[in-house]
DNA sequence: CAACTAGCCTGCAGGC
DNA sequence: TGCCTGCAGGCTAGTT
């Protein structure tokens, strides 16, 4: 499950890999990844014959600068999404959806076997946020000076629902996923369950801090190993082992040794140690 | 408006 | 061995 520090390490190795790289064509594989336009033969024929300028990340989401102001091209993972820097005679992973080709035989190839990714071309002259509407709700990226002590508690005032379920709000915080939000949780000792109301002042700081601190360990590690994440290289991250508690169920804390647990909330695991979190 | 839930989808683990 | 159930979860749409 890709979150900010899988999308972030899949920009940088799309910048790296792709600049000024001429698209030559594509193919759809499966139709509903591409979100818009409705047709694929429209998405592909929009975006053939421009170059990928830049690759910037919004939250989760990636978007590429196309040349000749041809708009933008837009990729979001959901779960299981990998975009893969390959050449075109790979034999076709079992759930490619989407191929996108380029000159000298290279090919950006969409694996994504939950099928829940999706792919957006933005014409130019219209505002992003209108054709891929998720973007229109996203609150402050964690690295921006936006992301002030402030601004999240402005965000968790007077909300009677567990931090846990607003972490995870992209309009609250864009970018953690249940990893990262049940990581920040236990790092700063705050019970998954806890109402935003209830959290003081210095435990809201605290958050933030570990937050940012949560996010920046796994990009330097190039991503999550504990998911089937992989680079655009095919490579998996290593910031794997040392999950504090997600995926620990029934295991001691690494802390105090007590007994991981979980609870559901808002339909998600939420992993955490009953001693080191009140 | 806030909070919550169902649904989308495939593969895999565990129970029997 | 094979069938069944539950679980994994980002996001949207719909309900309370």
């Amino acid at each position: 499950m890709p979150e900010l520090p899988e999308v972030e390490t899949v920009r940088r190795g799309l910048n790296q890999l792709t600049l000024n790289q001429n698209i030559t064509g594509g193919d759809v594989l499966l139709n509903r990844t591409i979100a818009y336009p409705f047709s694929v033969d429209e998405f592909i024929h929009e975006i053939k014959g421009s170059a990928i300028m830049t690759w910037h990340r919004r939250g989760k989401y990636l978007l590429s600068e196309l040349s000749s102001s041809a708009g933008y091209l837009g990729v979001h993972l959901r779960m299981t999404g990998q975009l893969l820097w390959l050449h075109r005679d790979e034999p076709l992973h079992k759930h490619t959806r989407v191929r996108i080709f380029f000159g000298d035989q290279q090919e950006l190839r969409f694996v994504d076997q939950r099928t829940f990714g999706q792919m957006w071309w933005v014409p130019p002259k219209v505002a992003v946020e209108s054709v891929m509407t998720g973007l229109a709700k996203l609150a402050a990226d964690p690295f921006s000076p936006e992301f002030t002590v402030e601004y999240l508690a402005a965000k968790l005032q007077n909300r009677r629902r567990p931090i846990k379920t607003a972490l995870l709000d992209q309009s609250v915080v864009a970018g953690l996923g249940n990893i990262y939000a049940d990581e920040a949780l236990f790092k700063c000792g705050v019970l998954p369950e806890t109402l935003c109301t209830d959290l003081q002042l210095k435990q809201i700081q605290q958050l933030r801090q570990v937050i940012i601190e949560v996010l920046e360990t796994s990009i330097a590690a190039g991503g999550t190993t504990f998911s089937n994440f992989l680079n655009v290289k095919g490579i998996n991250g290593n910031y794997g082992g040392v999950a504090w508690v997600y995926n620990r169920t029934g295991e001691p804390c690494r802390v105090c040794s007590n007994v991981i647990q979980r609870i559901k909330l808002g339909g998600r695991s939420s992993h955490f140690c009953p001693q080191c979190q009140r």
